[in-house]
DNA sequence: CCGTATCCTGGTTGATACTG
DNA sequence: CAGTATCAACCAGGATACGG
């Protein structure tokens, strides 16, 4: 299996590549949330993923936004505000993460830990 | 979003929870290895899995063991045999690694990264 | 309100070496 | 051949503080 560079950044195959993108504790949580709620503010996303840290959601953010994932708008305003939504590219992965969704739901359920009661009602 | 708790640990999803088991570096690069052919002796997965450390192949392959995705098999004779193969758990990961793996030659080759140039024969 | 910089900690991984 | 132990290096991520 060859490796290829991406970057100055060597791979060994498409899934270390794609896992190099969205995954990481905090990537596909974040532009989950953004598909359910297309414009988001940076305090809006904080509030939805209540454990992640301020430097997390920040870093995470310009890395999805130079990966192409999202876009930022800054309102020049004081205080400032600052929405994000996804790309067309960020919209391609939301199949990706509600497959990867899904499995961990069916592992949720083999382990006894039923998605159904842990998530009351429908993420909104 | 409501966390939930399994063996001690703390998840925030299931995205989460789908990433603690199949997720890192390794473990979707083997799992996908043993189900392009069933039967492997951990010399023969080593092999395929260049880059890999003896030591985290050894403790993937546990974990993977653990969690309930492979079967391993050794066989009492001098020097060991040990053979991996995939459970019906593990089995039923594939199509999601297989998902993700589409998802990233998709990605290679928006970032000019052809991977039929790359992998100019369909995987073994 | 939003972002960055600095410092610091602990978990993850690789190298090496030793065992049955 | 397969596995474990030890040690060191590295890096993700948290806390804190400051800046626009």
């Amino acid at each position: 299996m060859p490796d290829f560079t991406d970057n100055g950044r060597v791979f060994y195959n498409p899934v270390e590549y794609a896992m190099h993108h969205i995954g990481g504790t905090w990537k596909m949580p974040i532009l989950w949330r953004l598909e359910k709620k297309t414009v988001l503010r940076y305090s809006e996303l904080k509030k939805y993923l209540p454990h992640i840290s301020h430097k997390m959601l920040s870093t995470q953010l310009r890395e999805l936004e130079a990966n192409g994932f999202v876009t930022r708008t800054v309102y020049p305003v004081v205080p400032p505000k600052v929405e994000y939504t996804l790309t067309e590219k960020g919209k391609r992965v939301i199949p990706v993460i509600a497959t990867i969704r899904l499995y961990g739901m069916e592992l949720m359920r083999e382990a006894n830990l039923d998605p159904e009661i842990i998530f009351k009602k429908p993420e909104p």
